[in-house]
DNA sequence: ATCAGATTTCGGTAATTTCTGAACTGTCCG
DNA sequence: CGGACAGTTCAGAAATTACCGAAATCTGAT
């Protein structure tokens, strides 16, 4: 069954899209790849396999399957398989949020290790002032990090249309804030 | 006036933590070497030169110069003067908030293109089912991209305590819509 | 105007990251 | 079994990114 799903020469807008998104990507540390296989999968209603995507995008096919390997693992992408076809299809869940959820995500996990290490500076002793001044910066800055964290870890359990609901409270809260304060 | 600041050669905790931000950074897409003088400057309770960072890091100074303009670009170092010193010395805000303030302002600002991409694809006429799905996704990814952004823009504008209380706000809102769900 | 110290610019180089293609593994049938 | 196909691994190549240091520029004091 070699019936060759012909990708329609991408259309400029989602060439544009895909770009876009590549660009996002290398921004927010992730690789330029990733966001275009992503964006690519995320377009079309139907799922897309490993040769779609490597003819799309001119990459090697070795290149794309380690990548939705990548995409896989951080569960941005579903696998799914079409009826006398053994090649592997992918598509994106519908929920774009998930994306921002993903990274937070794993941002958290690679914070870790440093909110540790501050906690472990936090119990040195200190013998001169500069020292406890150093400290308290650093204490400073553990506690921000925990904050942003913990607070990532609640907003990502929540559901879009909440979360939609919730920004505008925060939109009201900072207008009454503001007019109280000044 | 050469009384050559010593700078007592590196605590290991401050080592580590310069290391760790140098490590976030460059996760976050932004150069190590940022990160690490960032952190660097932070720390101490007195204002550092390019030499001193350049002696303590290994940096070229021409490098420590380029990275010192970025931070400045950025807001997050303050350049002050010492009397009879010529060199410019660097101090961070003791607000930690503000890197984060930083850089979601930063990535708001590069996100603007991709948003009128966007918009731009959405006034596009469709003629295939396809396309209008194709469509509708991208108008997901737009409307998510621009909450999240007008977001950022509300909290930025808040004061950290403020903040605080705020995500305390987000914590009950949770549990209680949480609750009320399922 | 001249000088010294401080900073910046910039071409070349080095380090890191990412990609490729060939070889390998596993799987599904006949 | 054996052959076709899908997917994976990995060493080297290519591309990207970051760094250095010499030379140019700037600034304030004499």
């Amino acid at each position: 069954m070699q019936a060759h799903s012909t990708i329609p020469a991408l259309f400029p807008l989602v060439r544009s899209f895909v770009s876009h998104f590549g660009g996002m990507g290398s921004r927010w540390g992730i690789n330029r790849t990733v966001g275009q296989i992503y964006a690519l999968i995320f377009v079309p209603p139907r799922p897309l396999n490993a040769d779609d995507i490597g003819d799309s995008l001119e990459f090697a096919r070795s290149n794309v399957s380690m990548r939705l390997k990548e995409l896989q693992a951080w569960r941005l992408l579903k696998l799914r398989h079409l009826p006398g076809d053994h090649r592997g299809y992918f598509e994106a869940p519908t929920a774009a949020w998930k994306i921002f959820r993903t990274l937070a995500e794993e941002r958290r996990r690679e914070i870790k290790p440093t909110l540790s290490m501050l906690r472990s500076a936090l119990l040195e002793e200190t013998t001169t002032d500069e020292d406890r001044i150093a400290q308290q910066r650093m204490k400073s800055m553990h506690d921000l990090i925990e904050l942003m964290t913990t607070w990532f870890d609640d907003v990502q359990r929540i559901d879009q249309k909440t979360l939609a609901q919730l920004m505008n409270l925060v939109q009201r809260y900072k207008d009454c804030s503001n007019s109280q304060a000044r």
